[in-house]
DNA sequence: CTTGGAATGTCAACAACACTGACATAAAAT
DNA sequence: ATTTTATGTCAGTGTTGTTGACATTCCAAG
């Protein structure tokens, strides 16, 4: 008597409610682990997470618009103002008005933006990496695989394009 | 010849920079979506995450102590007080003197505050069975794994002794 | 029984980071 | 010439976090 279910014949235990519950609370408590160490990076230099992501997409695709880095980060232009104008004031950042549009401004790190940006990010690979050499590879796969499975459908469309190499 | 690394023969492309990167931003992007559908939720009662935590953790322990919820939700007893005073003054938590040690306060949901509980994780479960169901139970295990080894190692043991069944 | 300390609650002040709304400027597009 | 787009800025507001200080309650140890 073949088994019913999606997937072909497997068991759909892992879908029970208290496996759910399980997951939401590993993402829960995983999200800590996942921004702890930057977090007490960026407390030394009174900065915080705002500031990270902003480096990190900007390190991530030089030279990117505002207007880009806005519907990457999916906040308010206020929002992203401030971070940016202290991130300019404190020198990491430097932006360029347009060659080809005048009215547009691109993103770029300063030597000690990209110190900044290598620091923060070394210390979450650092635990990224610890990670994904206890779960090993077949584990990340399913990571990643599930991860991208829960992002809204247009973010990740964006977080593809990102991911395979698209400056 | 045989091939050197952790783990027996495995291959070690998954811990380079650039996978860990991809790991990162995927870990980002999926958290905005793991809570999109409960702040939608919550903007409509005129709630935070926060309040959602505080729900979720009393309605997962019943009559657990101010100090339990502190310690796993990570804040500091002011933020949370905040929280749950509004929680109690709208009738979805209730706060009863503890019998034995009548210093701690015992918190429990009322009948509100499970609906509103049930509201909220419902929506979030419905996202993380989809996901689940598109990425099939190995990715699942292999996506639990992962989490579980990015936890603080403080933060681990409360997980795995919550995960399992422990009022 | 008195005292010390633990558990809790509250007040005040502050900071980070998000939001809305309104307005200004420059430049591209029509 | 007018509209639209990209950006920046000012003002106000809300949630959530933080410290620090202080009061209350009450168990437990001396």
């Amino acid at each position: 008597m073949p088994e019913s279910g999606v997937g072909g014949g497997e068991n759909l235990l892992f879908l029970t409610d208290e496996q759910l519950r399980k997951g939401i609370e590993a993402m829960f408590f995983a999200y800590r682990g996942f921004t702890a160490d930057p977090d007490r990076i960026l407390a030394q230099h009174n900065y915080g997470r705002a500031h990270h992501r902003a480096l990190h997409f900007i390190n991530r695709s030089h030279g990117t618009t505002v207007n880009n880095l806005l519907s990457v980060l999916g906040v308010t232009k206020q929002s992203l103002n401030r971070v940016l104008r202290t991130l300019i004031e404190d020198g990491l950042v430097e932006s360029r008005v347009g060659r080809r549009d005048r009215r547009e401004r691109h993103l770029y790190l300063t030597e000690a933006g990209r110190a900044l940006e290598a620091e923060l990010s070394e210390a979450q690979r650092a635990r990224m990496r610890a990670a994904y050499r206890a779960a090993g590879p077949q584990a990340v796969a399913g990571f990643r695989q599930v991860l991208e499975a829960m992002m809204e459908d247009d973010i990740r469309q964006q977080y593809l394009q990102l991911r395979d190499g698209r400056p």
